[in-house]
DNA sequence: ATCGATATCTTTACACTGTATAGATATTTT
DNA sequence: AAAATATCTATACAGTGTAAAGATATCGAT
């Protein structure tokens, strides 16, 4: 588990960590695998038998970056049952947030975690959901146990919420909308889901 | 205009429309400076006297790929009345597929154009809409001036409008969504505003 | 416990990158 | 025509990803 000289002991994991923290710091186009070595005490060539290539280690760190923001999300969840605020609209719009949030609080780690490294081939089709998939439609199940989405609305919804969401936050991202835009975007959603007649 | 040997004539313009197209090719972080000018003959370091570096040149083949968005989806809208089908939803609908084909047909543009490069600061602020901001507008003003979305809900479809659409062109791209999630959206967004009430 | 096989890491090397500096050549200005 | 300037080349350097071969530690079987 320690480095005891010649051998690291678990240095796949510790990569993936270094990768991750330099590309939070300075983005995934500027971070270099010598770098990343360096900081570990290990040669440039060592990460090879970890990793096929440069870009393999990226893309792990992308879908690392993914999980991070599923754990944001779930933190945000469970900051708003703590505060007392409840009601699946209210949990529903601190997703929406916490996912901005994400975007503009570690932006590099989003652009990698959306961008062209982290794209799989036949992911859709497979029955494996990303964590903030599965987070966004059970909030939606909630709104319709709750009377609050009609259930008629129901599937459609998903995709535009993600897309709505998502967009939002790159635009936002990266300069073409303000960034009150966000706020004004999910009183837009819940207006047109009919989520605000209370 | 022509290349007589020491001079080029107009490198400038040739260096952009060199790195569109390798960026076209294999996509913003493969291409090479060098590359670039090998194609046009001419030395590695001249294009320092035209742009300051790098990053520089591919910003201005991002706002070169922007154009050709905006030019896309003028064309959209001209072929639409050309086929004789008619009516601002007809219109509105041809914008969000000819902005999604975009994304799926160019993709290494589009990353470009919407990435990390063509942040601009202030850029918001300042009254210089970029081309594809005023067309969706327009199409928002004729679905108004048609009677087809109600004037209340007018300015916040802006945002909704465009983030959804641009949300879920990038969804699609990064392979989270699949391709028919486009038209799942559009009818969506069609109903939510109350624009399929014919 | 020893010996061989294997996994892990280092060394060296190579082709390639962006770009700084200085010099050559063409164009423009006076 | 001469001087000033813009444009391009040549050379050079530090940094990159990674292939190849050698060193060293760990593990499995005897």
């Amino acid at each position: 588990m320690r480095k005891p000289g010649y051998h690291h002991g678990d240095l796949e994991s510790a990569l993936l960590q270094g990768a991750v923290d330099r590309v939070r710091l300075v983005g995934a186009e500027k971070v270099s695998l010598r770098a990343i070595a360096g900081d570990l005490g290990v040669s440039p060539s060592a990460a090879y038998h970890h990793f096929p290539d440069k870009d393999a280690l990226l893309t792990a760190a992308g879908f690392a970056a993914i999980d991070k923001l599923a754990d944001q999300q779930e933190l945000a969840l469970s900051m708003i049952s703590v505060i007392g605020v409840d009601g699946a609209l209210a949990r529903f719009r601190a997703l929406g947030r916490s996912y901005v949030d994400f975007a503009l609080n570690e932006p590099h780690l989003f652009r990698l975690a959306f961008g062209e490294h982290c794209v799989i081939p036949d992911a859709i089709d497979s029955e494996a959901p990303t964590r903030a998939w599965t987070i966004l439609t059970a909030a939606l199940d909630e709104l319709v146990n709750e009377g609050l989405l009609k259930f008629e609305f129901r599937q459609k919804s998903e995709i535009l919420v993600w897309s709505a969401v998502h967009g939002v936050a790159t635009l936002i991202l990266e300069g073409k909308l303000p960034p009150e835009a966000a706020d004004d975007l999910f009183d837009s959603l819940a207006h047109m889901l009919g989520l605000d007649h209370e």
